[in-house]
DNA sequence: CGAGATTCATGTGAAGTATACCTTTAGGCTTAA
DNA sequence: AAGCCTAAAGGTATACTTCACATGAATCTCGTA
């Protein structure tokens, strides 16, 4: 690949083995949503009233990630919005996800974010949440307006801040004269709804809907509808189809993942100029996802959470050239605060960099585990969650970022 | 030898602080009549 | 006098610190067999 001009005038005749990818992203909304019709016709059922303006049950939504929660909740309420604009209706669709750092991850900011949607713009910071509030509402008052207001993984944020935030939203519709509001929360948690206030469980969940996940066959059938979709038939080998779904199976049956799966084998097969995607492949891109989730998750972490993360690798490193494989916390914080000095940071105190270190652990980069050892105190005893090919990339990412 | 007390290293909760950002308000300046 | 700008005042969310107490099993202590 010297010669990048002759690489791209390759690149550009040569056929490519997507027919269209767009079937394999993930944002993509098929037309049929196979397996699970039974489910749309109910949350159809559900939400129809909306169409006549009256609020609908809210409604809420359990199953694992991966079993077509999201997309079946999309699939009903973007051809709701569409007969309401044919109809001339005033409703509106709000549709967050509530893990996304940063961003719909607090009270504050989830009302605030919801607003924005709704063209009202609210400053990042600096007001009281009741005055948020108020805004949001003054602002869904001025013509009267019915939102659904869609709240994917719920669980998160509620795990975060408390479930204060779930009642609140219950009760703004007593406080609205003019509009309505029909919550729809989506949860990967099963267990979620049993640790919250009665009372707003009970106005939450007005109606209920549980996903199961997908089996092998099912995973099968979906994977080879869009492969039809994406693909010459030709170009699929032998077993990729069956393999996919038995990677994807065993993770309680995830279609999304099997989808990823199947478009980063076709990718890696593309970039490898081969005329067929064969099931090497496909290990292949179980490694590269993995691989860029962690990647990605770990990039846009702040600096202390890097800097922390470092000296996790770097303890985690020397242990192991020394045959004793268990570090603590105060390990650690020891390296972490070395780390600090060479870079110039402030060191944060042990007992946030253990709260760090809790959070990594709960993005899964890392496993800590609280022990005692007796007579030698309670700690957390802290192991990699990260495969080991993907370490060593990791830490010069770190590095470099960090400038170390 | 075994039950109960002790101990360690850090977990964990609550309350306080620093920072960044917001709105409101009052004073000072400019402008137009 | 009205209008506009600026700076100060007063207020909040969030990330972090400080303080104080909680944990829980290995180890120690000591009475008992």
């Amino acid at each position: 690949m010297v010669d990048v001009k002759s690489f791209l005038r390759d690149y550009a005749t040569k056929q490519s083995l997507f027919k269209n990818k767009k079937f394999l992203q993930s944002n993509y909304i098929p037309k049929k949503v196979p397996y699970r019709e039974e489910q749309i016709n109910q949350i159809a059922g559900i939400l129809a009233p909306s169409l006549r303006m009256e609020r609908p049950s809210n409604l809420f939504i359990y199953g694992k990630t991966g079993t077509g929660k999201t997309l079946a909740v999309n699939h009903v309420v973007e051809q709701i919005a569409e007969v309401a604009q044919e109809k001339k209706l005033n409703l509106k669709v709000v549709n967050l996800n509530c893990k996304l750092k940063r961003i719909a991850d607090t009270e504050y900011r989830l009302v605030a974010q919801i607003s924005r949607e709704l063209g009202q713009d609210i400053p990042p910071t600096g007001l009281p949440t009741d005055e948020v509030y108020k805004i949001f509402v003054r602002h869904l008052e001025k013509e009267p307006t019915l939102l659904l207001l869609v709240l994917d993984e719920i669980d998160e944020i509620v795990k975060n801040t408390g479930d204060k935030i779930l009642y609140n939203l219950t009760r703004l519709n007593t406080e609205l004269q003019n509009s309505e509001i029909c919550l729809i929360g989506i949860s990967n948690d099963l267990m979620f709804i049993d640790n919250v206030d009665p009372r707003v469980k009970s106005s939450l969940s007005e109606e209920e809907l549980v996903f199961p996940p997908y089996n092998a066959i099912q995973l099968q059938k979906i994977l080879r509808e869009r492969a039809m979709l994406t693909f010459d038939k030709s170009i699929i080998g032998e077993g990729v189809i069956e393999k996919c779904a038995a990677y994807a199976a065993k993770e309680h049956g995830d279609a999304r993942r099997a989808l990823e799966l199947m478009r980063v084998a076709a990718e890696l097969a593309e970039r490898n100029n081969a005329e067929k995607i064969t099931v090497d492949y496909i290990d292949t891109a179980e490694e590269k996802i993995e691989r860029d989730r962690v990647v990605d998750i770990i990039a846009t972490q702040p600096k202390q959470f890097k800097i922390t993360l470092y000296s996790i690798l770097h303890v985690s490193d020397e242990y192991k050239k020394k045959n004793s494989s268990d570090f603590y916390t105060g390990d650690i914080y020891e390296n972490y605060k070395e780390y600090c000095l060479k870079t110039g940071t402030k060191p944060l105190t042990q007992r946030r960099v253990g709260d760090i270190i809790a959070e990594l652990d709960m993005l899964g980069i890392i496993n800590a585990r609280v022990i005692s050892k007796g007579r030698y105190g309670r700690t957390r005893h802290i192991t990699l969650g990260i495969p080991e090919n993907i370490i060593t990339k990791v830490t010069t990412m770190l590095r470099e970022g960090l400038g170390l």
